[in-house]
DNA sequence: GCCTCGCATAGTCACAAGCTATAGAACAAT
DNA sequence: ATTGTTCTATAGCTTGTGACTATGCGAGGC
């Protein structure tokens, strides 16, 4: 059976055209060089080299041979990079889930960089649904979600990269568009616009407990999937809502954003099974939390300013 | 040192994804298979496939080394291939040189079946003078020449592709044109049109010797190298000219072939060195033998209708 | 005609690929 | 739980073969 070394042997033998250098630079002797260059004429049925006993030098066969090891060897060389690149996560494909309400804040920003950084990845973003993004993430459907922290995280490891306040979004003409700070208990009465718990439960569950916290039963008087599709009933006068900070960055000029008194921090995680071994993962992750060291500096920096 | 061996256990494995299967497909226990992927991974540095004792399945990087590895074998296959093809003359290149005056002939039926035949060798025609063809094939700078046969051949092969006899050519007008078979004696007097004995020895020697024998001394009047722009200046009026059949192909309307009595035969022959070792030269020499067989049996057949 | 060069052959050694036997983990069935 | 089954890994031995040294032998050079 044909092995590399024979292809070894054989190029370097091509290239000095002499036995005793060849079997030098393989760090062999001789006689095992003109033993396995004849093995290898034998199995594949073809002579390589006219020799005499004094001269060597290729058939047509062999200088055909030459070429075509080269690329053998080109694809050996680029089989085993490419399977160092996967193994490093520097290379392959990575499917990522994020939430929509994340659309407007880290979710460009960590997968710009990303991309940036690690240009042989395949990057399969899909905007998904917080309550399929779970599932989707323990099925091995997709690798990294990007949602909000969920509440069961069994086989699940997650690391924080956003962390934002949430703000009350007010109609056109409202009574507290006033106002710098709001508390909570002048909510009472307003009709509130919230995604329903079964699509969010985290986001859901914050908004409630909160109010129920500062004395307030919030009248759910309407329920959206979706944070932007709330901003812009906001916008149309429907009720008033409590959502992430980066809603602002919607830019809808018919809303007004005020922030709360002791306002919750929500929190947007990347998540990934444990079991799921691929090496994509690890640096999209170190990636992603990088990206939110950098936010939150800039963030302070504008602070001090 | 990762061999090839490696890469056929490993490719049968994650075909597989079972020890025992794979290793009973490649004629091994599963012992030495278990250890070969285990040295495979520890060279290569990387994880190929992720094993329970129970389950075994691809890693990222296994998937991607599995794909690669396809082009090395592809790669290798290729190059047996070629290497094969090559040593029977299949495939390659060869270098033929030819005379002008045998273009009108045998030169377009043997390169055209040869590459017909033969399509991945790349054949290399170039028109030579007759004294350069010799010396071209000497030196190695042309594998194959097609030429009226040398008189010094040792180191040479020669085969016979093609017989014809010499015809007289005469000019419009000439006083011999209503006869149908041409005495060499009638010619005394008339002004020859002849190649160069340096350019073509051969076909020099023969017309002066055949006229020789029939009593008559010819009258060189004017040497011209090719046989076309001597049958071209026959049609001028210059003169006179005993030129091999095939000449006739060029349809020139001016001049008169007529047959001689008892004419020269001329015979064009394939030339190579016997120590060249181009495997080309066999395939060619034997399709060009072939296609002088077929133009003989198609001559007997039209003689016979 | 002798010497040197350089590939091939002969004979030996050692390493590693392969074998058998078995341990030990994971899962299934009772 | 317990036992059986199914796999992979490990241990220890055997053997094939790649590599080594020594030498043969033909081709050129002096």
């Amino acid at each position: 059976m044909i092995e590399l070394r024979h292809l070894r042997y054989f190029r370097v033998l091509a290239e000095t055209l002499h036995f005793g250098k060849a079997a030098e630079l393989l760090h062999i002797s001789q006689p095992p060089l003109s033993r396995q260059i004849a093995l290898l004429e034998e199995a594949l049925g073809v002579k390589l080299f006219d020799r005499s006993r004094r001269r060597v030098e290729l058939t047509e066969a062999g200088r055909r041979f030459y070429l075509d090891t080269g690329a053998v060897f080109s694809a050996f060389e680029q089989a085993k990079r490419n399977a160092l690149a996967t193994a490093r996560g520097d290379a392959g494909e990575l499917s990522v889930g994020f939430m929509m309400s994340t659309a407007y804040s880290i979710t460009p920003t960590v997968t710009r960089r990303y991309a940036a950084h690690y240009p042989q990845v395949n990057l399969k973003l899909a905007e998904t649904l917080p309550l399929d993004l779970a599932e989707d993430i323990y099925s091995g459907n997709k690798d990294v979600a990007i949602m909000y922290r969920p509440q069961d995280c069994t086989g699940l490891e997650t690391i924080t990269i956003f962390r934002e306040p949430m703000m009350v979004v007010l109609p056109p003409g409202h009574r507290l568009r006033g106002r710098d700070v709001i508390d909570p208990a002048e909510l009472a009465g307003e009709i509130f616009i919230v995604t329903p718990k079964r699509i969010a439960p985290a986001l859901h569950d914050m908004i409630v407990s909160y109010c129920l916290q500062h004395g307030v039963t919030p009248n759910v008087g309407l329920e959206i999937n979706m944070q932007q599709s709330i901003v812009n009933l906001v916008g149309e006068g429907m009720g008033i809502a409590i959502v992430p900070r980066s809603m602002r960055n919607m830019r809808l000029s018919t809303t007004t954003f005020k922030p709360l008194k002791n306002a919750p921090i929500i929190e947007v995680v990347a998540v990934w099974k444990n079991d799921n071994h691929n090496p994509c993962i690890a640096t999209f992750v170190e990636s992603a939390e990088q990206a939110w060291r950098d936010v939150e500096a800039a963030w302070s920096e504008e602070e001090r300013c």
